[in-house]
DNA sequence: ATATCATTTCGTATATTTGCGAAATATAAA
DNA sequence: TTTATATTTCGCAAATATACGAAATGATAT
């Protein structure tokens, strides 16, 4: 049989940003970012991580990649921002991913708890 | 000078719940059960994804030591439904994690913003 | 007891991630 | 030009993730 299934673009993208956010170190940037509504040097995240500077850069590389945070330079420093379009569009889609199953689970979790 | 934090608990928290859906087949695999209103079986969806039986076996045995799934045994076959407590805890966490830089919340964190 | 069935675990190979210190880069100041 | 500063890239090691087929498991049916 195998109906072989193309795995869904949203569930690839999903897991892309889903990845990007699987080290605490970049949750941590992505929350303080997001919430400063302002730019932030390496060098004053590099001070309260507890990591080494050229692994708080890779990780800020990580993120960079994904879109979701974009550097400015300015000289000798380095500026980083949440990127709002690219965080806007994980959010919405985060949010779609989250809300598909509302009415549903009832069933399946009353039943599972029946069975016990 | 290196005010080190500890990662606060969220951050480690989103991180943890972001790894288990950092790969396409595990987030298929949450979207279908949590969409489906039943259980599945290990069979039906190995029949539709592109990995093989195995793999799929250690797709889902990390999906349930994240705690966002549990399988229920019923001979020869083991149902997997959404572990619905812990995939609503996840659903609070991320809502909580995504609007955490809306005006509203900016405004709270007023103090953050004088000290600057 | 043997066979069958759905699924998992084991063994193994390969790729990716995470981390660090040292060296490189790029700019500005002395 | 030399020096200092902020950050990144390089080279490496260790750990983890991904994938597969073969063998094991646990239950039922013959």
């Amino acid at each position: 049989m195998t109906t072989k299934v193309k795995l869904p673009e949203n569930a690839v993208e999903i897991a892309r940003i889903s990845k990007a956010l699987s080290h605490p170190v970049r949750v941590y940037i992505i929350q303080k970012l997001a919430k400063m509504d302002s730019c932030c040097y390496s060098g004053d995240l590099v001070d309260e991580l507890p990591v080494g500077r050229s692994t708080l850069s890779q990780h800020l590389k990580e993120l960079k990649y994904s879109g979701l945070i974009q550097g400015e330079i300015n000289p000798p420093y380095i500026k980083y921002c949440i990127n709002r379009g690219n965080w806007d569009k994980a959010k919405r889609l985060f949010e779609d991913f989250l809300n598909e199953n509302d009415p549903a689970n009832i069933m399946c979790e009353s039943s599972e708890a029946l069975k016990k």
